[in-house]
DNA sequence: TTGTAGGCGTTATCAT
DNA sequence: ATGATAACGCCTACAA
């Protein structure tokens, strides 16, 4: 590997000046050529690690998120490189799988290997963890999630609009009893839902049953036990909302094992997108939110603030959901 | 943030003796103690930059995949972080978006990237786009595909008997009548697995019928075209075999739209598992690479290259895939 | 506009 | 076993 020193030499400049070309300040044409032959004949790469010790910029940004092989996070990404790879970023991922305490120390893992900015999905709404990091001043962006007392850029989806539009569905279709698998309230996401979801039924009064309402947990076996108890009940909802993938997933599950047939025998709507629920018998409605979409502005924000702009500091976008309204859901009226 | 220079001087020692503790060399018990409050005292974190620029290791190496959201390449991933991670290297992953000059591309950049190492997952068997990287000395491994005179070290899944097993198992169900969507042939995987379905037919005394192999690109929109030919023929066949994800998830569309039942109407035996596959009714049979294994293996003989033990080089490994038998392939005798 | 030289935080090679 | 010091490759005053 050659370095700046031996382009210098081969183009009798000094080092200065080949530092200079590089950044893009002004040098003599002449210079400007020679320097550009020596380039090309010796094949010379910047070292990216010398001038990350001078810069204390390496131009690496770390994405961590919960779960690796999780589509949804994979999306995400795909929109944060599509920002970040033309400007020569790379991205360092993380999982913290699942687990709060893995959060916390890929996080301080993330500020050792000195990236230049971190996009994390939080495994938890309550708290950061990992906030020490957040202090030492290395620009932050939050995906999906907000967390309490937190005061960061944040980007996600409109969750309480994305599960009233679901709501608001069944509800048109003449459904009256109502269940819901919610996830834990101490997740932000899961919180938001039950609201859009109370918020539906008040506005078209319709009274809340408790018993319709099933919390369950937001990994990957979520939904099942509660499923089975909402199927239990005595007075059973004719149509129930399921709030994130697993969750749905596996209630289809519990619903084939059990023999009962969606939109005939119980309706279904669930949450986020798979190419596969489109080609159920009948097809699975669902509130769609716009991955790739909050990866990008994920990834503007950060590269703002790591440029040193903090206006409009924290700065929460909160973007639309789109609605799939199919058959899963049987029509009453 | 401190540096060991600070260490050294709180600690009354020369950053030699601070940069020794650190590397796990001897030094006296009483220095060891000091240095050990200074740096706790300071919350002293090694700078893995200046590292790097000494010893020409970054502890971290770069994962080249064909599309990041392609659950196959996930869970390949994730393997590659449970081997990884332990070990503080961290991974930069970089997508090819199915395409070959970009694949040169990231290639290129992951390696002035100064990355220790390479996974990289080929967009096609032809060629090794990016072979100068190679030549350069940095240690690569292939996954999930051999490329064509590239002696590099690689770990794939047996396409050969995964295709023969699911081509073995339509035949015992009775049918001799057999289709196959397969890859094209300057992909190592589609070829591989075009050979077990003839290989299979052949063990079993069944003419070859020309008209029942079609082929497919391996992208996102992958077999609709291929399977809308075979289902136009005249002496249609009674199974079909689609020889990866999206085909096979294609074809299904494809049967919905048309009103043919699997199973019934027509059998499939597809490639690759999602867990929504045997969701279905009834579930598709499939072939099941080991993802998450090719991801695990392949970073351990990476990180033996790294290391500079190349025994055994080029090492292709090659693990088995098993087959879940369903349904949706008929039973006809 | 250019060359020179010091420094970024380590590691490694000397002596001691 | 330790300390001093020269690299590693680059950037950036500073002086010219």
């Amino acid at each position: 590997m050659s370095t700046i020193k031996d382009v210098a030499k081969l183009a009798k400049v000094s080092v200065g000046t080949v530092s200079r070309y590089i950044n893009g300040y002004k040098i003599k044409d002449e210079n400007r050529i020679k320097i550009e032959e020596a380039i090309n004949q010796l094949d010379f790469k910047l070292n990216p690690i010398a001038r990350g010790l001078r810069t204390n910029k390496t131009f690496t940004i770390g994405v961590l998120i919960p779960r690796i092989s999780d589509i949804f996070c994979t999306q995400v990404i795909e929109g944060i490189e599509e920002v970040l790879n033309p400007l020569n970023y790379s991205i360092i991922v993380c999982s913290a799988n699942d687990n709060f305490e893995q959060q916390a120390e890929k996080m301080k893992y993330l500020q050792n290997k000195c990236v230049d900015g971190i996009i994390v999905m939080p495994v938890t709404s309550t708290e950061l963890y990992g906030k020490e990091v957040v202090e030492s001043g290395i620009p932050v962006v939050l995906i999906d999630r907000l967390v309490k007392d937190c005061e960061l850029d944040a980007v996600i989806s409109d969750n309480v609009n994305g599960a009233y539009s679901a709501v608001e569905m069944i509800i048109k279709k003449g459904h009256r009893k109502i269940g819901i698998i919610a996830g834990p309230q101490d997740i932000y996401t899961a919180k938001e839902r039950l609201t859009g979801y109370l918020r539906a039924l008040n506005d078209y009064h319709i009274e809340v049953n408790e018993n319709y309402i099933e919390y369950s947990q937001y990994t990957k076996n979520g939904g099942i036990d509660a499923f089975n108890r909402l199927m239990s009940l005595e007075d059973r909802p004719t149509a129930i909302f399921t709030t994130n993938y697993p969750i749905t997933v596996n209630s289809m599950k519990v619903m084939m094992e059990k023999g009962l047939r969606m939109g005939e025998d119980i309706s279904l709507c669930g949450y986020d997108q798979t190419e596969l629920f489109q080609m159920f018998n009948p097809p699975v409605s669902v509130v769609v939110q716009p991955t790739r979409e909050i990866g990008i502005h994920a990834a503007e924000i950060l590269l703002k603030r790591i440029n040193g702009d903090y206006s409009r500091f924290p700065y929460i976008q909160r973007l639309k959901t789109h609605l799939i309204s199919t058959d899963s859901v049987k029509t009453l009226f």
